[in-house]
DNA sequence: AACCACGTTCGAAGCGCTTCGATTCAATTC
DNA sequence: GAATTGAATCGAAGCGCTTCGAACGTGGTT
């Protein structure tokens, strides 16, 4: 193996110099960096990992706790994990895989034997026990999924609020005058926060200000359930020509139910998914799709950010990307705002 | 920080000591043993695991290399990972994503800077820049997918050939006495080695020992042409009342050309496909079905026993799993024998 | 009673790197 | 010309752990 020792000879100078050169945290002549690259690149000189992360304390590795198991659409979940990976060698810093199935004392094993940096924890659920874990850790940690607010945590998330609205705004330039809105099971508005509401009130806000006829029910994910609710709407909006849909286990019924009522979609009622991007894809519905790639980027670049001292926003929200799959033609991209940040 | 020091301070022992209980490389005895133990929950000692690699050239970290862009089924990746980091962690490992992104030099750079002990490598080409520099790194590494047999490597793969068998087997004991095999674009077959040859060998010799009569063709993806396979096999061999496809992409329209000529499937025609699960899933079809969880479990277990210093088999091929999905009750698993090795 | 052997434990020497105070030397200043 | 500065470099002290030879008892042997 070769050493920062067998480098400083071959180079004729002090190892510390070779560190300084590697690192930058010390001004060295432009003739001894020189001089020393070479060295290093003739010997074919690499660290090691370990002396560096017991010397200097910091090991250049972040860990990535991803919910392997079920939950979270699994493409998305690799998405993100692509993107993370991809973000965090532009830093030069690796990914360690962490499954969230080894809950809090995961979390704890690898800050407590120096392994990490610092943390990406995806799926973080409203009342997470690795919430609190991950302050009393003291490394940093960006949260993806839920903004589970928490002082001294980042939060990055899709901007719900944004979506809803870019909805609206998308079917009304399309021509359409009376939206329909089919939610989530009225429990999970229940519950008095989370992305289903900000979603929500998005709609309902844009409508208003598009001045748009609008009546937004909740259904629940049976066949049966989602006919009623359908028709309900059918019953109600008459003269509804579009339906934006926040239901991804109740999407498939919705068609179906609309085209048993008789209507084609799209040509009489337009569908507009909130969902992910191969559930939209298969049914050929327009949607808002979870820009995980996005996502993965945002989330280490914050904890980049957080490693190197800054304080970035506690809540960064990403703005919704809608793909139009009316026509013939592949995917549209409609372009998005930039993204919100909050604290 | 606790350090090592500090739990043998508190012990009133020797560091050497403590390194002892925890690696149990010298017998210590129990008593000391048990104080030292008493020490290490009570300052809640974690070692450091740079320090670790240091000073004992092991890292307790793994390489995953996984293709996260593309090629490989994603669902297949996620749940090979899924089940990489659980064995891992049984085995006391840490799992590192490394991307295929990155080539051979991402392989370099791990190894280089020792943060890694060994290698898992998915979807391995036939032709891979890899595979030499895997074998000049001189890790312990195991390959998946292909089974590129390369001198000191470790491959697993799925048994192609027992699941081309497998599927003549399953449709014999149905009663079927004439199958057809619908394979992969025949340019596939040309090149002298593979996975596709290797099912279609398993489903002929299987079909001769079972005394059915059978024919197969290959068949590219587009519509037209596997409408023309099909009509080709339906005329060839009058009495078919079952198919076998190995062939993802044209699967869909398999089905679909066997109802446009009048067959009902699966009541005149029963397809069992060699694909992954989630294809099938959708296609209500019997299917052959990649262990990626076995697959990922059996790996790991092959690279702690290479990092343990043994000489496990060069090529692991595991049995196939199929999964009956022509009733109305759920999937049922059929149980099948023990995997083969190699080398 | 002196000896040997064995199971335990200790002490010290690194592993390869970073970091910080000290040193050097040339360029500036009075 | 001596004193002052500052940039560039050096040297040495760790970081926390493993490992290896040595030391220490204890019990059995001759």
């Amino acid at each position: 193996m070769v050493t920062i020792v067998d480098v400083a000879k071959h180079a004729g100078v002090a190892p510390s110099t070779v560190s300084y050169v590697l690192t930058g945290k010390r001004p060295v002549s432009a003739e001894t960096r020189m001089r020393v690259g070479e060295s290093i690149r003739q010997l074919g000189y690499q660290p090691h990992a370990g002396a560096r992360a017991l010397a200097g304390s910091r090991t250049n590795v972040l860990a990535l706790v991803l919910p392997l198991r079920e939950g979270v659409h699994l493409p998305v979940v690799m998405r993100f994990a692509s993107s993370v990976v991809t973000t965090a060698r532009e830093h030069d810093m690796d990914v360690l895989l962490v499954t969230a199935d080894e809950g809090a004392a995961g979390l704890r094993r690898v800050a407590g034997t120096a392994r990490v940096d610092g943390f990406l924890v995806m799926d973080v659920g409203l009342d997470d026990e690795r919430v609190p874990v991950l302050r009393d850790l003291g490394r940093p940690a960006v949260l993806l999924g839920h903004p589970t607010v928490a002082n001294g945590l980042t939060c990055v998330d899709l901007d719900f609020e944004a979506a809803g609205a870019r909805c609206v705004d998308h079917l009304v330039e399309l021509g359409h005058r009376t939206i329909g809105f089919l939610g989530a099971p009225g429990a999970v508005y229940a519950r008095n926060t989370g992305f289903a509401q900000r979603t929500l009130a998005g709609f309902s806000s844009a409508a208003m200000r598009r001045g748009v006829a609008s009546t937004a029910l909740p259904a629940e994910r049976q066949r049966e359930a989602v006919r009623a609710v359908v028709g309900t709407l059918l019953r109600e909006l008459t003269r509804m020509t579009a339906l934006v849909v926040h239901n991804e286990a109740a999407l498939g019924w919705v068609v179906e139910s609309l085209r048993a009522e008789g209507r084609r979609v799209p040509e009489d009622v337009t569908v507009v998914a909130i969902c992910p991007d191969e559930l939209a894809e298969q049914l050929r519905l327009t949607s808002v799709q979870l820009p995980a790639d996005v996502l993965g980027r945002r989330a280490v670049e914050l904890l980049m950010a957080k490693l190197n001292g800054q304080r970035p926003p506690a809540l960064t929200l990403l703005p919704p990307k809608l793909f139009s799959r009316t026509g013939q033609a592949g995917p549209r991209l409609v372009v998005a705002p930039p993204p919100r940040q909050v604290g």
